[in-house]
Parts: structure tokens; sequence; C-alpha cells
DNA sequence: CTAATTACTTATCATATGTAAAGTAATTTC
DNA sequence: GAAATTACTTTACATATGATAAGTAATTAG
């Protein structure tokens, strides 16, 4: 399923590992045998609600979304943009199906990482193990921080600091995504832009 | 400053930790001579804002809540009660001094892990990293939960959610922070409450 | 035990957001 | 390129929540 690639398709990874964790060379080459770069087209729904978590991908080219239903509405919970990790950490961890689906919002281009190979790889790679560590941590600290904004900021605060973060979000992220992540409807939405 | 314990002291500590990721006794060794049983009055401030934070807390009896100030309102981010850990993530991944605070709620039985210790523990004992890498999985998975229920839940249905995890919250905390928590004000929980 | 403080509730009014519907603009499909 | 679909905005109205203030209940301090 996963083919070994070359050194310099992962580059952009390696680069980012860098500045997580340093590992050790002989804990990249097994790195690199376990990942494999793919292509989704916008719209491309790479991972299936209902299917459990078993691919971390690194964002390369290109941007992603988590989303999931409820009650038949659309929800994104999440945008990973280039030099990011996605995956679904509730099914990742527990072993169970996740409720959400992984969706590529512009062509994108991913290094898929498979996630039980990748485990293994801990037991003998102790820096690998040590590296996914802070990348999980790092990942808390962000979602600590996104609880914070929607407890006690309003709707018109939220969307601004997310300008703030991520500047060309407008044009690559269609509103009505963005309004769910940022927990309203795009009706709402559009009237907070309106009134700026 | 941390001195070593009895082990029966640490015991829940230890039935806890079997649950989540069984470790070798030498690791449990290592790791009882980090910790260190501490007591607190009801209300108590046990670490500061401003403060790094450099101690894991494991709640062996009582409850404790992280808060912060937002424009001079005291916020509840979260809250711990037994058998939970307790440390303010943004400062202990990142080493810079937190925002937050840490208190009791209750008269609370700590036990205390010195985080650089541990950390440094982890080199000798990679099933104690591990475990830690497993106990920071779950805190993250819970917390992407808890975004979801903030992103489309109304105060309603999180008060309701949070009755039904927490059957005996009604009569260990009071309104007031779990008003703060459920992202509303006092006077908003005590019309919802109203109505039921 | 009393007074003071804190916690909680209730009421009123203002505002933000949701819902539904309709219109316009942009994009996609054939 | 025309038609269909999707994305976004605007409006009107309903509802939930916030802010403020005042009242009551519970707790704490002396």
């Amino acid at each position: 399923m996963f083919q070994t690639c070359y050194f310099k398709k992962v580059q952009s990874l390696l680069n980012q590992i860098k500045v997580i964790y340093p590992i050790s060379s002989s804990a990249e080459k097994a790195l690199l045998e376990i990942c494999c770069e793919v292509r989704f087209h916008k719209g491309t729904n790479v991972q299936l609600i209902g299917h459990t978590c078993k691919t971390i991908y690194f964002v390369k080219k290109g941007c992603m979304r988590i989303y999931y239903f409820k009650e038949d509405i659309d929800i994104t919970e999440s945008f990973e943009f280039e030099n990011y990790f996605v995956a679904r950490a509730e099914s990742l961890f527990t072993g169970k199906p996740s409720l959400k689906a992984i969706q590529a919002i512009e062509d994108t281009l991913l290094i898929a990482i498979d996630s039980n190979l990748l485990f293994k790889l801990f037991d003998t790679h102790r820096d690998l193990e040590r590296l996914f560590r802070k990348i999980i941590e790092d990942s808390y600290v962000n979602t600590v921080n996104r609880i914070e904004s929607l407890q006690f900021n309003t709707a018109d605060e939220r969307y601004i600091h997310l300008l703030k973060d991520h500047k060309d979000i407008l044009k690559r992220i269609p509103l009505k995504f963005i309004a769910s992540y940022l927990g309203i409807t795009p009706v709402s939405l559009s009237r907070i832009r309106a009134h700026k």
C-alpha cells in the first residue's frame, strides 16, 4: 500500500521536523520508508466518516479540513495548511471509527504516514516517539487556545483573530467553512463582514 | 524540594497509570522518587498567574480548576476531579510563564510530579515517556470534543451534557465557575436552570 | 450570633445570533 | 455559452444571551 519515497520528496516534512525536534538520520530513514506522497483534487474526501483513522498526513501544498455533520449541517472542525499535520485524533488514538471526514479544500499534495507502522517505529526509534509526542503537545496547546477563543470571545472577535492568524484565508477557504469553524451560521458571518 | 514518598501514598496514581499504559516496576520506582503528596485547602491558589508551570499534579482527592482573567472576569478553563492530571499545558510544553492559575476548589490531596525531573526520566525510562504521551493524547481528544461542544451546542445543551458527565458537579462546584466554563454568564446559567 | 460578604436568582432592556426566505453573484456542468 | 448549481448577502422576525440592577439566600468573619 505504501511505497518507498525519494528523499527529496519529503524534504518539506524533514525541514519541519527539524524545527520541532531534530531526529537522528537513522530515524529519518526509517520514517521515509513509511512515507508516501499523495495528491488529491479539490473537494476530494481523503478520509471518510465511519472509517478508522490509520494515516497521518503532512500538508506539503494546499489545504485540508476536518469536518462532521451535526443534524445534517456540515461543520468544519479545523483547517490545516502547508507544513502542518492532519489526522482525526479521536480515531487515531482510540482505534475507533471516526465520526469525522478529511477533505481537500484545494488541490493538495500530502505526505501520508501509515500510523501503525509509525507506532511500531516508536519501539526502535525513541527520537521518533519523542518527535510525535512534541507534535501532539503543540496540537494540544493550540486546541486549548481555541477553546479560550470560543469560550468568551464574540464571533466578531474570533473572525478578526482568524484573519490575523491566516492572512490569506479568505482567498483560500469558502466563507461557509469559515462560518461553522467560528461556530456561527453563514448568515451571521455575512452580517459581521458587512459591519466592518 | 521534592521528597521521596511512600509507595502506598501514590497507589491511586499507580492504579490509574495501569489503566492508561502499564509501566515496568523500575519505571514505577523512578516515578515514585519524583512524586510528592501535597495538601491544599479550599480556595488555595496552587499555581499562580505569571509563574512557569513546572509541576504536574495528579488529583487523589478533591478537585481543582484552571482559570484566568479576561478583562477582570474570572473564567474557568477546566475542572479536574479525582484520578485526573492537572497542568497548564501551554506553559509546561513551551516553558513560558502561564497566564492561568490552578486553584483547589475543595480541600484537595494531590500528588505532585516535578516536570523537569519527569522529562529527564524519559531518557532512561521509555515506558514513562510512552505513558505520558498517551496521557497527552487522551487530554487532546477530550479537548477536541470540548471544542465540538462549544462550537455548535447551545448553552443549554452544554449544561445538560456537563451534568451527565459529572453527576455530582452541582454539589461540588459553585455555579459561577460552571457558568464561565460553559462560556456563559452566571445570570444566563441561572435562567437555563430555571427553565428546566 | 450578628454583620458583612459572597453566591445565586429574577427582572428589564439591549444586542447578537439563529431561522427562513428571497435575491444576487459566482462557479460548475454539459 | 446557457442552464443549473452553489455561494454569498440581505431582510424580517424570533430567540438566546449579555449587561445592569435589585432582591434573596447562603456562607464567612469577627
